[in-house]
DNA sequence: AAATAGTCTTGATTAAAATCAATGAAACGG
DNA sequence: CCGTTTCATTGATTTTAATCAAGACTATTT
């Protein structure tokens, strides 16, 4: 249940046997149905949820019920509406299970403790804000430069696992487009080779 | 020349007279003139730097030439490429002054000399990172999520600050919009009234 | 196995934004 | 001060993506 959390971990920095027994005593495992939700828009987010089997995705949703995928998270990332978490506020966003999952949870009470009492911690959280950080600048930035087309292929070069677990028209949402122009994009794509 | 920097840190953290001087011997002060280069795109990005005074922008160069905002940068900020600044690839965005600028640099030494030297400074990038993706994250929704209009507005009650003092049409490539575009949406908002 | 819900594609039409082109106003440099 | 680059607006046209609508195919449920 904990082997992908201290795997993960251990790829940005080095933790002892008794590091490894702190984390993990604040740690809360949760198991999730495809389609339950984890957070529903409006409530206070009181966790960060770190994925160890599965898919999940965040978004908001519009006035008319549209759906808006802000992000996805597989096995090896963290979720969350990190403004919510931080501030106590209403989340802004909804997350739910794509397909069935195990997560480990993170709570307020336990992310303020390890900060304090865990040094590694802290650089691990720091160094996970900052690929997440770049990451989304990069997403933006080939939003707001790129054509279609190339955004596509720099999506699905980027995240294959993502892409093969998740239906097109969340692909779409996640890109900002309807289904019918993705599909539109692909079969261009497809036809030209 | 240092006040803006020390006034910033010490809103998320507190520092001894001890660590400002410490922090104080890392920083490198540059001015820039209205136009002039701080980055260019392809060269290592060898520095994180704060703004004391003035306006700065980050952005990527098109096929055409088009320049695409990523990010403004005002007194009280950070502007960098993260990503070429923690690699050492190659920038892929280009930084300059939209104003006379006095800035602070933090060389990539020392930044992490002060990681390990300095345990409120880690805290304080960690702290720094945290509020910019989540920044970046409210930017993102709003682009794929809400129609022009209310994305103009959401800016504009933003940063006020940065709306008076930089030109329209790099307001409108922040927004990923042509100029023309935007002008259209500002007289339909005001017309409204 | 049949019914149902979910998914993807395709076509026709409408709506939105980019592009092309021109003008006037403000700011800037010599 | 004048000439020049920069900037914002407006109109006409083209391009792009959203919307509306239908059909086929798949997986899931009963």
């Amino acid at each position: 249940m904990y082997e992908v959390f201290f795997e993960t971990i251990q790829k940005q920095v080095s933790l002892t046997k008794k590091d490894q027994a702190i984390l993990k005593s604040y740690l809360t495992p949760k198991k999730l149905r495809k389609k339950q939700y984890l957070l529903q828009e409006g409530d206070v987010c009181k966790f960060v949820a770190f994925v160890e089997k599965g898919v999940l995705r965040s978004y908001t949703i519009g006035e008319k019920g549209n759906e808006h995928i802000i992000q996805f998270a597989i096995e090896g990332w963290l979720i969350s509406d990190l403004y919510s978490f931080l501030t106590a506020e209403p989340a802004t966003y909804t997350i739910d299970a794509i397909e069935d999952c195990e997560l480990l949870l993170i709570s307020k009470g336990a992310h303020e403790d390890l900060l304090h009492k865990l040094p590694v911690y802290e650089t691990w959280i720091r160094l996970q804000i900052t690929s997440a950080y770049i990451a989304l600048q990069k997403r933006l930035t080939s939003v707001i430069s790129l054509p279609l087309e190339e955004r596509y292929q720099g999506f699905t070069a980027l995240y294959p696992h993502i892409v093969q677990r998740v239906p097109q028209h969340m692909i779409a949402s996640y890109m900002g487009l309807t289904p019918e122009t993705l599909s539109r994009v692909r079969k261009k794509i497809t036809t030209r080779r």
